[in-house]
DNA sequence: TTTAAATAGTTAATATGTTAAGCTTTTAGG
DNA sequence: CCTAAAAGCTTAACATATTAACTATTTAAA
C-alpha cells in the first residue's frame, strides 16, 4: 500500500472544476442574458452597476475585482457608462491615481428597474432546484474563491 | 401567514449564483492558465482539444455545445488549430452541412504532454479543498447544467 | 419533384478578455 | 529633497463572446 492518495480523474471534461463551472453559468446566463440585452446592457456592463449599487462608491480598482473584470476591459466599460450617464467618474481628491466611481440617480433607478426582472428568473431557479442546495452552493462556491493556488 | 416563500436575497453580489461562479472559476483560472499560456494555448483553444480528445472524433456543433464556446468563435478557433496542425477538419459524408474535427497525432501528443502539468495544479486544489467537496461540488453544478431556465 | 423551412457553419460588427507597454501619481531610499 | 520603484489606470494588439446576417445542405410539405 503506497502513499498515493485517491485522486479524482479530471481528465473527463465533466470532472474538470472550471468545465463544470462554465457549464453551469451558461445554463443561468441563458435566461438572464436576453433580460439584460432588453434594457441594453451586457453581463459585464451590469455587474459593474450591481457592484457599484452594492458598495455607493468605489475606486475602479476595487470594482474591477469583485466584477471579475479586468482593469483594461474596465477602461472601456465605465468609459461607455459614463458616456450614457449610468455612472460618474473622478479622480480620488487623496490619491491622484485612484478613479473613484459611483453611480448616477439615473444609475440608480434603472438598476431598481431590472433587479425585480432578474429576481423572478432566480426565484424561479430557486424553487426548482432548492433553497438549501442553492445555499451550500453558494458556501462551495465561496472557499473556492479564496483558493490561493500553487 | 402568506403563502409567501422564503427567497434567498441575491442583491448582494456575493449571494448571486452567476458571479459566485466566476469568481470561483477566476480563483482557479488563474493557476491554470500560466500552464496553458506556457505552450502557447488559451482557455478555450484547450477545451477543444480535450473535448475532441475525450471524444475522439466529433461534430464542430457537438464540440461547441460540450466546449462552451459559440459556432462563431469555434469557426475562428478551430480554423486557428487546423492550420497549427492540431485538429483536422472534412466534411461529413452523410451530411455535406456537417463538420468533423479529431486531433491530428501532433495534437494528441500535446494533449498528452499538458495533461501532466495540468494535473499538478488539480491535484492540489483538491487536497487542500478535500475529495468529498469536490465531488459534491461537481454534482450541484451537474444539476445546474440541467436547469432549462424559465 | 419542387420549393419553403430547418439545420450547420461561416462571416461581420461590436464588446470584452488577456497580456504587454505606457503614463501619471505615490511611496520609499538615500 | 531627489530619484528609483511601486501602484493605479489607460492604451494597444490580438483572441474570444455575442448577436445578426448570410451561405450551403437537408428535410419536409405541397
Amino acid at each position: 500500500m503506497t502513499e498515493q492518495e485517491n485522486k479524482l480523474q479530471h481528465t473527463e471534461t465533466s470532472k474538470s472544476l472550471p468545465i463544470a463551472m462554465l457549464r453551469a453559468r451558461e445554463a443561468i446566463m441563458l435566461s438572464f442574458r436576453p433580460v439584460l440585452a432588453k434594457h441594453g446592457f451586457t453581463e459585464q456592463q451590469w455587474r459593474v452597476l450591481r457592484v457599484l449599487g452594492e458598495k455607493g462608491s468605489a475606486d475602479a480598482g476595487q470594482v474591477a475585482f469583485e466584477a471579475c473584470i479586468l482593469a483594461p476591459s474596465l477602461s472601456r466599460i465605465i468609459g461607455k457608462l459614463e458616456k450614457d450617464k449610468y455612472i460618474s467618474r473622478f479622480i480620488d481628491a487623496k490619491d491622484g491615481r485612484r478613479i473613484k466611481l459611483s453611480l448616477t440617480s439615473h444609475g440608480k433607478e434603472t438598476l431598481q428597474k431590472i433587479i425585480p426582472e432578474t429576481s423572478v428568473i432566480y426565484n424561479s431557479l430557486q424553487k426548482s432546484y432548492g433553497e438549501e442546495k442553492l445555499i451550500t452552493l453558494l458556501e462551495l462556491l465561496s472557499e473556492i474563491s479564496q483558493w490561493k493556488g500553487r
